[in-house]
DNA sequence: GAACAATATATGTATATACATGCATTATTA
DNA sequence: TAATAATGCATGTATATACATATATTGTTC
């Protein structure tokens, strides 16, 4: 559907304020289409994101900054997400001997056996997530890049 | 900051995966720039966003159901969203005559007011939020219901 | 027109975001 | 080294999202 018909809007005062909208619009829907696929797994995005992270680093592993760090939303509340993976057996946290501080988190061969199943129903609906060309990819990047220089 | 120094990514298997982490990215330092500046106005995007549908149908109101369906969101709740807006009595609730089930919605005042000292600080800010030339803004809307095609 | 279905909104629960605060631990410095 | 500052995380509160359910009202149909 288009952006226009999408939220009943009948016109933007200018390109780039129609592209501010369509970004939130368009980040939403693939967002709620990555979602949707990651309920078969019982998955919120924002768990996948911490599993994914610590897939990267698998065997060693990442204390809570060193996470959130990585994530693309900063405020997001690691501990409480962390709380829902570990309930889930999908990560396991330690205090870290180096700093008592810090807590430290690995993914589990549950979290790894459930990750790849997730990763495999990502490649194979890929397209149907983001329907782009490596040419069109490219493009976007760098408009989006450009977007956020001050 | 560059998207991979953002998230501490070392590289991306294909521009096309670069793009859909970068969308997210941006939408999300966009959505969080706006929320700065709503911040001095104690509102959030959604209350915003709310306001602004309701002062484009001023002085008509509209119901629950018209906001929702005009709102990228699509799952927000609205009328909890209402709650927090008619106790700053930006806005205010009726039942609807014509049919009781419907509550309708309209813009105060005050509503309009504040709006139209946020639109005025957007305004100034634009090029802060998103600094894109409209033929690049027009490229982008192009590429991002590209995107989203099946 | 009574019974049932459909609609509109409100409300409840789980998760997440945004941000403040508190506690334990480590680092600094006087 | 004792006092203080800084750090890392957990936890609390307000708001929002996602979705299920409840309630009131309206529409439909027999």
């Amino acid at each position: 559907m288009k952006l226009e018909d999408a939220i009943k809007t009948t016109g933007f005062k200018s390109q780039r304020h129609k592209a501010v909208v369509n970004l939130m619009f368009t980040a939403y829907q693939v967002k709620s289409r990555i979602a949707q696929l990651l309920k078969n797994y019982a998955l919120t995005p924002e768990q996948y994101n911490v599993l994914r992270i610590l897939k990267g680093s698998h065997p060693t592993p990442l204390c809570v900054r060193d996470i959130a760090s990585r994530l693309i939303e900063r405020n997001s509340n690691v501990p409480r997400i962390a709380d829902r993976l570990e309930l889930k057996k999908l990560v396991k946290r330690s205090v870290s001997p180096a700093d008592r501080r810090e807590t430290l988190m690995q993914i589990t061969p549950a979290g790894l056996n459930l990750l790849a199943m997730v990763n495999q129903a990502m490649d194979e609906q890929e397209q149907q997530v983001a329907n782009l060309t490596e040419e069109q990819a490219a493009s976007l990047n760098q408009l989006l890049e450009d977007l956020l220089q001050e």
